[in-house]
DNA sequence: GGCTTAACGGGACTACTTTCCCGTTAAGCT
DNA sequence: AGCTTAACGGGAAAGTAGTCCCGTTAAGCC
């Protein structure tokens, strides 16, 4: 490989994003790229379409041949322009996630941690399998496993969601259904782990059954302790803690 | 996109590997693609050498940045050949894929279930935290959201690691760890699934509490019955089952 | 060892992606 | 409304990935 500067993986397109702050990880951006300082009309009317036309490129044709010309088409808008504010796919991608971010859907309040997992394993589950959300999903997550601006969006990204269903578990520790000490995010991460490792890796059919177990087994091993913080050992060998 | 016949996606440059079926898919191939009529001696030295080129190029550049140009020279084979076997960057990963799935790591026996998935949560961290290993996975599973041919060679891959683990689980269930009718392949997916989700979504350590509670989680899951085919209810989808 | 031809290798050629140039449009301000 | 210039848009130019042609090497077979 003998690829360069690879754009803005440098400096120069800018941190893109109609906010202040998208929060591309440059924090220290004082230059100023296109779409900073006129961000109004037309410019924001740009980048909605353009971020819609690049969600719909990636859930039909993939990360891999995913071409800016081709979402600038879609978009009705140049390609230059494309280009000239995103820079790369991974920049587009970044910025798409940034967007998604701020979309989060409220949470589900059942009365109970295991209906509230539940609740969220079947929101998870829907989404994975929506045609475009699905297929969308999985190109973003490919696209940041190569770019580490794409990565930090994506991780953001779940942060988000994942911070959304954190007072579920908070509630349930409240009622005590699960124990004192339990590492929320942990809880709920432990929800949608089973679903994406069927949606990337494994396969399989990621029906009704599969979100409800990925619930069940979530609040059992929570029930027991397992995403308590600190040490935690079912007859464990050695009290080893982490690296 | 304009994309046309995609190279082998019809056909032409054949299922490439070296052994009579290597299994990508096309099984009704009968036409002689290279290295299937020759495979001895120097085929197979330029297989193995791409094939490990390959993988440090994957590891090095991500699978977006990935060159068969690159490959070639990295191999010290022709680029020709490279395009002439596998066709496409998809069709050398999923013979790539093949290759790992038979080189598959033998299962411990620890003497307990909880022992046993600890270890493959170990193992299955280890691999994944690797320099070489880590990136590799990474770019193999975003190389899968993006053709059918790879996915297909990724959840054979991953097949097969499953299956080496699913007697211990088996084991588990004749000591009467966990109950009569538990889904032993879906315990050990259970394990990996945390761990596969701090790689490529929420981000995180995984470091060796991440692998101990993945562990953990699903042996607690397990000996409750969650992973047990068929009907599993604590308490049914109505709220308020009572603590 | 000699023969046949599968498989390889170099390099020109084609197709596609990205950048650059420069004229046009409209956002923000008074 | 009028002015300044940020941001857009089309098309040419440059760069890169992938294909094709044809001569060379060596695997498989006697």
């Amino acid at each position: 490989m003998a690829r360069e500067p690879e754009a803005n993986e440098t400096a120069p397109p800018g941190p893109t994003g109609s906010g202040p702050d998208p929060g591309t990880g440059s924090g220290s951006w004082t230059g100023t790229g296109p779409g900073t300082v006129r961000p109004g009309g037309r410019t924001a009317r740009v980048r909605e379409a353009v971020l819609r036309a690049a969600g719909d490129a990636l859930a039909e044709c993939g990360f891999a041949h995913l071409d800016l010309a081709d979402v600038a088409r879609r978009a009705d808008v140049g390609k230059t322009t494309v280009y000239r504010r995103w820079g790369t796919v991974n920049g587009l991608l970044a910025d798409l996630l940034s967007e998604m971010a701020e979309s989060s859907l409220p949470r589900t309040d059942t009365g109970t941690l295991l209906g509230d997992l539940k609740a969220n394993a079947a929101l998870v589950r829907r989404t994975l399998t929506d045609p475009r959300q699905g297929p969308l999903f999985k190109a973003l997550i490919a696209a940041a496993t190569c770019d580490e601006r794409t990565a930090e969006a994506l991780r953001r990204f779940y942060a988000a969601r994942v911070e959304e269903w954190v007072p579920c578990v908070r509630q349930g520790v409240a009622r005590g259904e699960v124990p004192e000490g339990t590492d929320p995010h942990e809880v709920v991460r432990a929800v949608s782990a089973p679903l994406y490792y069927r949606l990337l890796a494994s396969g399989g059919p990621l029906d009704e059954t599969c979100a409800e177990r990925a619930a069940e087994a979530a609040y059992e091993a929570a029930r027991v302790g397992a995403y308590r913080t600190g040490a935690y050992r079912i007859g464990g060998e050695q009290p080893n803690e982490g690296e």
